[in-house]
DNA sequence: TAGATTGTTAATCGATTAACAATC
DNA sequence: TAGATTGTTAATCGATTAACAATC
């Protein structure tokens, strides 16, 4: 009956919450209600209500939301309740920052590979990994049956790699080279450009 | 009379037509049609010539549009036909990344000043800059005129270094810190958070 | 009980797409 | 001329907001 998916829009601001809620455990609240959030984040009370009606009723009319109930509900909707291992292709600076970064494992995930195709930087020690050769990217996510990967390489070589991470079975992609993938469309792609940010925001300045 | 705001979604999908268009001038091209362009990017033909129509009129009909002629077009709406430089605030391992990437000069910014609080990191060499003292952050920005910072600072400290630079005159963030900012609405932000996109994906899988 | 806040419906608003005359 | 593609209008589609009965 009532199989229509859920809005990607929607599914786009539940990490939005889930991280304003994690705030508000550090600060030891145990309550929140829909204004108070939509206060906290930009976002309209009523549209925080729809989008959470959308999973279920985690509220409580004249109370509002029992903060750790709405977190737990929040990581088994976006499947954060476990950890996701991550293959991360390119050792450059970027590849350099995530593999030490040490904020993924309480959010859902982890860095667990590491590739470069560079002769130079294959077996180089970084962070708790040993870079390993791209030209065994395929076989090595497929036996360790990695489905999410960043692809850290320059741009003239990132289709390429998504190709490959398609291959080996990878599903979700964060591709930080400034070019768009085309891929198949059950693969599901993030982009992350600053450069695309700071121009959308320079149109406004003066 | 017209002096209806672009919106800002139309705003947000230029700095993704000049990119590809700088592709096209890569690859030796002359001349691209909607068609071509939505192709490459995923976007449907109709909203490209709707996105462009909102500046005037760009293309020929029955050929499409001047590559070199669209991208000097776009980069005078954008602003980036100009070099604006950024104020970098925290030089961990993102800050140092930042600055070290050659990659924003030809594309309208370019890192100026790199601030820490730590002691150990003030006065350190990173890429071209030695790393100055956060506490005078707000009079050398000022001097400087900078418009456009990047906050690269843990999440308990981004909302005070935010109002700082607001307190500096910058009107353009781009914060790399997970949490909210809180600023006066002249003010410009942009979010980056890769936890937020590989979580925003891990919902679509198994 | 009185006050607060939910979940949901209906109304509004805005963005996307289809279609086509104009024209290169 | 014939074919291609623009810029734009009107139609469609989808997202947001306002409002309120239900109820804690």
């Amino acid at each position: 009956m009532d199989d229509k998916p859920i809005p990607d829009i929607i599914i786009g601001r539940l990490p939005i919450y889930l991280l304003a809620l994690q705030h508000f455990i550090k600060e030891g609240r145990q309550v929140t209600s829909s204004k108070e959030l939509g206060e906290r984040l930009g976002i309209s009370p009523a549209q925080i209500r729809k989008d959470l009606s959308q999973f279920g009723e985690f509220g409580k009319q004249g109370t509002g939301y029992d903060i750790p109930f709405l977190l737990e509900q929040l990581r088994l909707i976006l499947k954060v309740d476990r950890v996701w291992d991550i293959a991360v292709v390119g050792v450059g600076d970027i590849g350099h920052a995530v593999a030490g970064y040490q904020g993924f494992a309480d959010r859902g995930f982890r860095v667990k590979l590491l590739f470069d195709k560079d002769p130079a930087k294959i077996g180089e020690q970084v962070g708790n990994f040993v870079v390993q050769d791209s030209a065994n990217l395929v076989e090595v996510i497929k036996e360790a049956g990695i489905k999410v990967a960043m692809i850290a390489v320059p741009a003239s070589e990132a289709q390429a790699v998504a190709q490959q991470l398609v291959q080996a079975g990878v599903k979700a992609i964060l591709n930080y080279a400034p070019i768009n993938l085309n891929l198949p469309s059950e693969v599901h792609v993030q982009y992350i450009d600053p450069l695309l940010h700071l121009q959308r925001m320079s149109y406004y300045l003066i």
